[in-house]
DNA sequence: AATCTAATGCGAGCGCGTTCGCGTTAGATT
DNA sequence: AATCTAACGCGAACGCGCTCGCATTAGATT
């Protein structure tokens, strides 16, 4: 539970030493950290967040335990790393309708939660934001990186007419994976093509019936 | 991480030797029961779950540490117990129609979150879930009795024609909850009136637009 | 090819979370 | 009121996760 390292190491704070495998990105640097993030990956998929140490991640990849532990500190920040890694799979569609192109992105993250592996990679995420402050603004900046890149859709939608020109974009967007995560984390039942449908057309019926216009607040979006 | 017990211990196989504090329910066992769920509260307040220790809740309880892990065994227990303790606030409105029900439902569940604390008993939960198995069914079961509860919203507006007469009651709640949870995990912001009006809306447009239909499936639904 | 040093391998050691055995207390029963 | 025992208080000890200092390797530089 990293509490105050800085203090107690000295020369931290002054010198900034760098994190080991930032200087020399290349060569044996590369091999090891695919070995480490490929096995925390098969890790996962056999024992869930709750099963993975930092000793089975090294005995797996075959790296030593105190490498793994210099380079990344935590469990947490292997996954952290892991998800940012696997989530680039999620294309975004443009089909000239908001109702296509919702139903296209849901499929999309619907496909990408039915594979169990990364249903625990995202799981492990959450857990570890809870705990970890620099978990939890990863996550959240990731996240609203990925919602500012869908909210194109929405964009395009507001300059067919299909939905009110005062939507907010972002919430649609959110509205939209909100359903994924609860199914994910809450209701814990399979995500399937059948949540994915249901979500995009609640999400697009809500948007055409102006739900999500902005509530003529400030311009606080940026 | 409690690998096989009864593998180590021989006797709880046999004779399922009971946890203490189910014998003698009542007088101090009832005493250290609530003074160690008020300190993990406020300590959960103070720090979140990743602060929270033991040792800690039974330092500021004033119950011993070897009782804390006799009758509950992990804070994750003690979390468990904890949620289900504080979740009886959230009240079913009947006022007569969908629109304002789902709007007060979600108005509750907004003031619930908007509490730090709530919010971080919530966040633990699911953490917790992440990671222990035993706490993944209890969530589930949890939310899941939760919408059975609150399900009679969507089938008195089913009876009153408001919406299809197949609507899935259950997915109307669902979507009525989701976003919740997605702020409260995933986007992280600030749970208020905004929120929940929103989602209010959205669940009862897309409820009235037939969204939430039975996909024509088998009664499994139960 | 020789040199330099970032990155890794290695094992010892510390600290903290957790458990266990025993004595004590308090609430229930007669 | 006396007795019984569930539940609790207490401290020692175990085990595991994590860190640290030094030796070794490999990739980059000249």
């Amino acid at each position: 539970m990293g509490r105050d390292r800085a203090g107690q190491l000295g020369e931290r704070m002054s010198e900034e030493e760098p994190t080991p495998g930032s200087v020399r990105p290349g060569g044996r640097t590369a091999r090891t950290r695919a070995a480490v993030l490929t096995a925390t990956f098969d890790e996962l998929g056999e024992g869930g967040y709750g099963e993975l140490t930092m000793e089975k991640i090294a005995q797996r990849s075959g790296v030593h335990l105190a490498t793994v532990y210099r380079r990344w500190g935590s469990v947490e920040r292997i996954i952290c790393e892991l998800m940012i890694d696997k989530s680039a799979d999620i294309a975004l569609p443009d089909t000239g309708s908001l109702r296509a192109d919702l139903h296209g992105l849901a499929s999309g993250i619907g496909a990408f939660y039915a594979a169990p592996r990364n249903r625990r990679v995202m799981e492990a995420v959450v857990a570890a934001a809870v705990r970890q402050p620099y978990a939890a603004e990863m996550l959240r900046d990731f996240f609203r990186d990925r919602r500012r890149d869908a909210a194109v859709l929405v964009r395009r939608a507001i300059e067919r007419g299909e939905v009110p020109a005062d939507t907010d974009t972002d919430a649609v967007i959110a509205a939209l994976g909100a359903p994924f995560y609860y199914r994910l984390l809450i209701s814990r039942g399979p995500i399937d093509q059948d949540l994915a449908e249901t979500t995009a057309a609640a999400a697009y019926e809500a948007a055409r019936a102006g739900v999500f216009r902005h509530p003529a607040a400030d311009a606080g979006e940026r």
